[in-house]
DNA sequence: TTGTAAGCGTTATCAA
DNA sequence: TTGATAACGCTTACAA
């Protein structure tokens, strides 16, 4: 910065001035600052930046990880939705492991960023005064309530409650959950279960516990692994809610090894409309969340919070939509429109 | 850091050694230092260090977009691998568009980080001057060639003619490939596409141009029109080869929409191993091409640069290891064990 | 409209 | 083994 001063003959101040679009500068002064910038190649250093303005333009995303695909899909959604906005994403994965989890809100890494979008799935109930942080932060999902934080969630039980409505609605009766979370009040696996507890009973149905999978982790594997243990038990079910699409696809899995017609005999659901929903054989009715935004509300909000829009704002609670996606997996092969 | 020092009675310059983990060091001093952080909770301002050492510790990663499963699982195993050597990972999603290509080099982004691993999709041959940066860059994928840069990359002509080779095995002989591009002579698709010939001419088998199926992009959509076209202009078909797995599970959708069986009628193959193919309906044999072994090496080759351990060694090429998995979409259900 | 000078919180140099 | 002091490159009062 100082030979650019030295080359077009200001002080240095002007070519701060210059750099950062202030207005009041001779254009005369401007075009020679920019050719002496233009000449030498000139560019800011962003860390003395930093380091004088106390923000650093990067804000933090810690989500499970990424191989998930609706993880994926949600970072390139914040990606986009950051860069709009000028800013930068830096991602940490957690695992989905408590500690991890605890970290990304204590760590080193919170120095480098104005702020964080967190997405946490371990944390429980205990770790409530963690979440206490002197940054800027919002929380994604639903792992927490009353949280001390601006919070962009769903409304899962009315969602899963609209999807076993809709399996229901089809005349199925034996709907059998999979991903469930034993002894959890809270987080997604909870509420979801409680919609789906809704939607049977609001139909005159008992709940059946045998209907009820459990699968800690919400892979495809472990949704496989539950459909088995289903269906091994001998209970009678023509209908499955994954509790999101990974388990889904893993139940489709299996039952497309132990040759089940889908929807014939066993009639499918997802939840979270990931993209490989739309070429699963059958292709998977899903419910879908409204990714973009949820992307763009969390980034929004936080940018609030970092430049201080309104200081002592009450923490806020956004509720998106959700949107029940059909597919072949409920209606079978000749009802839907295939995509391409 | 000036409190602390007052804490503890000693200078800043004594605070920055113990934090720093300088050697020679009283104990005695060092239990005093660590005893007055612990109090006031003090932790170092990156931003400052950041000014002063010249480095940032974050390296950026440049992909096409994260909702592309092969760089989302890529991006994961990155991000392992540079947070084990204490490195954090900024991710620039440039939609395989050739400016937001160009922009990566050059974008004020770079004075944020130590260094970029950058996975090119768009840039071609005209593009090679501006590749040569002047900060620590390794380049992934097989876009250019004698790059002025670190590379890994696999050997995608040897990989693909074994995957062609795998379906000659089983007796296929009209053999499609999907997601082609025409005109190129560099890239994965020029490579794989290379490959395909090599082993249908090693059997003695002439290249038929019809069964070389065009996509620009490697996603399922794309895939899925391909195989239409292919299967709509009424060549003879008994095996599909797709460049990568989004393309041949998109052929797979279609071939399912269409009541074609594989692998009975036509064998499918992918290239990637993305986790996706594990799961799909049938089983998907693919190409795996060493996700670990790609990150590692791609961190590891970035951290040399950037610590100049060796100032002028010459950039190298590391080709990574490559197998073939077989599943269900080449040898039929019977034959392959279920995962799970 | 532009310049001067202070200071952001570290680390590096060099002396003690 | 420790301390004083000078950078690192920028932004920002404040002054001119």
């Amino acid at each position: 910065m100082h030979e650019v001063a030295a080359r077009a003959g200001v002080s240095i101040k002007t070519v701060s001035n210059v750099v950062n679009g202030y207005q009041y500068i001779r254009p005369a002064t401007k075009e020679r600052v920019e050719a002496a910038i233009a000449d030498l190649g000139y560019q800011v250093n962003i860390s003395a930046r930093n380091l004088r303005r106390g923000r650093t333009g990067i804000i933090g995303l810690a989500v499970p990880e990424l191989s998930l695909p609706y993880f994926a899909e949600l970072a390139d959604s914040l990606i986009r939705a950051a860069e709009a906005r000028g800013l930068t994403v830096l991602i940490e994965q957690t695992g989905a492991v408590r500690e991890r989890e605890l970290e990304v809100l204590s760590g080193q890494r919170r120095h480098l960023t104005d702020g964080l979008i967190f997405s946490p799935l371990a944390l429980g109930p205990q770790d409530a005064a963690a979440l206490h942080v002197d940054f800027p932060m919002v929380l994604l999902g639903e792992r927490i309530f009353g949280g001390p934080a601006d919070h962009v969630t769903m409304n899962n039980v009315e969602a899963a409650r609209a999807a076993t409505q809709h399996l229901l609605d089809l005349g199925r009766r034996r709907i059998a959950v999979v991903g469930a979370h034993e002894g959890e009040t809270m987080g997604s696996a909870a509420l979801r279960v409680q919609g789906y507890r809704q939607a049977l009973e609001e139909a005159g149905l008992a709940v059946d516990p045998a209907l009820v999978g459990e699968a800690g982790l919400w892979h495809r594997a472990t949704g496989a692994e539950t459909m088995e243990r289903l269906l091994d038990s001998g209970v009678e079910i023509d209908a499955v809610f994954g509790l999101n699409d990974a388990l889904a696809l893993g139940a489709l899995h299996v039952l497309h090894a132990r040759r089940i017609d889908v929807p014939g005999q066993i009639a499918v659901i997802g939840f979270d409309d990931i993209e490989e929903t739309a070429y699963s054989s059958p292709t998977l009715t899903t419910v879908a969340p409204g990714r973009e935004q949820i992307a763009t509300t969390a980034v929004d909000l936080l940018l609030a919070r970092i430049e201080e829009v309104e200081p002592d704002a009450p923490f806020v609670q956004v509720v998106t939509d959700f949107e029940i996606v059909v597919r072949e997996s409920t209606l079978g092969e000749q009802a839907v429109a295939a995509p391409s």
